[in-house]
RNA sequence: GGGGAGGUGGCGGAGCGGUCAAUCGCAGCAGACUGUAAAUCUGCCGCCCAACGGGCUACGGAGGUUCGAACCCUCCCCUCCCCA
């Protein structure tokens, strides 16, 4: 977990909420749920759909928001649907979901447990975290109980109100009854949460309101109790793409799918516009440090500086110091120095983690490897077409040298040390090939 | 069950017998400019190749007419709208 200097814990639970409204990283809250929150610990959850086997950064919003929580004194719960995963929520989603299958989300659970756990405390004194799976309790239930005891307390109408479900009620191709059925389950989740754990407190994006509501509802309607919900902001971009998107796919947070190198560039390519932000949003840091890098980038734009500590501080939360690190001297020597000015040693040791594959070195004997075939092996380029269009267009770089002729091959010769080639495409895609 | 409209590249949406690998917009990629930013401008944007050229697959599916079809005909599948 990140703790140099810069890294400010906010302890007291009365500043908790101060603090998330301060982030712009509270959207809205139940009747209550701020006093509640403020008078004393409570237990609070957040549930995490398993439609991969990895988390990824769309996910840090409510992630963050438990080790918040944790941080103030509260008791955080993260919950796997491993059941609800079965069903599929609606919310947000403009057409049916396809069904996983039991083992896929079993397996997406496993990889998601592990995850939750760089993020979350589970040893903590008075207030660890938990970690359930609803699957727990929703697979035993029988249709039989779960159409008296929960169906019994919503009505068609109540349900046909939910925004999530009218979206799609009034879309041509309709809702089904599992999907239909999606928020009774989650708030029967907080109910058997409430049973379970005391836990009174949900929260989960802006897309959940109308499903933490229902458990809220529930709650009081059958244990005569008050429960609350706190929703997190849409993450967006100033440009208004995807947030959490690159050109390479979703940036996840399993290093085995998003390499530390590229989470670090993630973070880094930041708009200037959004870097505030998210430092606001992703990291721990206090106020007057925040403030300090929005000073910082005011002046100095080009220096980045709120982009290099929300990429240094995020990767080190997700990744570990060691990976972050790793990953920023990457950047350092491919953005920075001249690589032929290197020894194959010093490119190797700071590319550590940056994408690199090895090729048989005898292949490179002779002649030498055609580099469109490089590109697309390397995977740089999809296809032999796409290759051949980006070095004409002048997009491809070896060792930091623009190559433009379609026909090069790369020889022994062209390799640092006789020992690696550094790929580039565009301005920031690279691959560093090893000659084994 | 009856009537109507329609299925084209990631999306939207043209084309309606040859000059169509398919106008255009969006998204995407690359270049210029920069700060590994944004905005802007330029180019690219099915696949393959001994390549200012050639080949192969493509316009819901299967057949057919034709020298030649995304465009015409037949059957099938699917979607939407209106009436019952």
């Amino acid at each position: 977990m990140a703790s140099g200097p810069r890294c400010i814990v906010v302890a007291r639970m009365a500043d908790f909420i101060q603090d998330l409204e301060w982030r712009g990283a509270l959207y809205d809250a139940s009747d209550g749920a701020r006093e509640a929150i403020q008078a004393g610990p409570l237990t609070a959850y957040a549930g995490f759909d398993p439609t991969a086997s990895s988390l990824h950064v769309g996910n840090l919003m409510p992630i963050m928001a438990l080790a918040r929580l944790q941080r103030a004194g509260h008791s955080p719960i993260a919950v796997v649907g491993g059941g609800t995963g079965l069903i599929g929520d609606p919310s947000g989603k403009a057409a049916e979901r396809t069904l996983l299958t039991p083992e896929q989300v079993a397996e997406n659970v496993a990889g998601i447990h592990g995850q939750l756990a760089r993020f979350l405390d589970f040893g903590r004194a008075g207030n660890p975290a938990r970690l359930v799976n609803n699957a727990d309790w929703l697979g035993p239930l029988s249709a039989m109980a779960f159409l008296r005891d929960v169906g019994k307390h919503f009505t068609v109408n109540y349900l046909l109100a939910k925004e999530s479900i009218r979206r799609r009620v009034e879309s041509a191709d309709g809702i089904s009854y599992t999907e239909f059925s999606y928020l009774l389950l989650q708030a029967f989740d907080f109910l058997e949460l409430f049973d379970r754990t005391g836990c009174t407190l949900q929260v989960g994006g802006s897309d959940q309101w109308g499903n933490i509501t229902a458990g809220i509802d529930l709650i009081r309607r059958l244990r005569g109790a008050r429960a609350y919900g706190l929703v997190l902001p849409l993450v967006t971009t100033a440009s208004g793409t995807k947030f959490g998107k690159t050109e390479a796919g979703t940036v996840w947070l399993d290093a085995g799918r998003t390499s530390p190198f590229r989470f670090f560039q993630f973070w880094l390519n930041a708009d200037d516009a959004d870097a505030v932000t998210y430092l606001k949003y992703f990291t721990f840091l206090a106020r007057d440090v925040v403030d300090e890098l929005v000073r910082a980038t005011g002046q100095r734009p080009e220096a980045r500086e709120a982009q290099r500590v929300l990429a240094r501080e995020v990767t080190t939360l997700v990744h570990g110091r060691e990976q972050a690190e790793r990953a920023e001297r990457a950047a350092g020597v491919l953005f920075g120095q001249d690589l032929a000015s290197l020894s194959a040693e010093d490119v190797l040791a700071a590319l550590e983690g940056a994408p690199s594959s090895q090729v048989p070195a005898a292949s490179f004997a002779g002649d030498g490897l055609s580099l469109v075939d490089l590109l697309v092996q390397t995977r740089l380029a999809s296809s032999k077409a796409e290759g051949r269009r980006l070095v004409q267009s002048g997009g491809v770089y070896v060792n930091d040298r623009r190559v433009t002729d379609v026909h090069a091959r790369a020889g022994a010769a062209d390799a640092i040390g006789g020992r690696l080639l550094v790929l580039r495409r565009g301005q920031r895609q690279q691959h560093v090939v090893m000659l084994a």
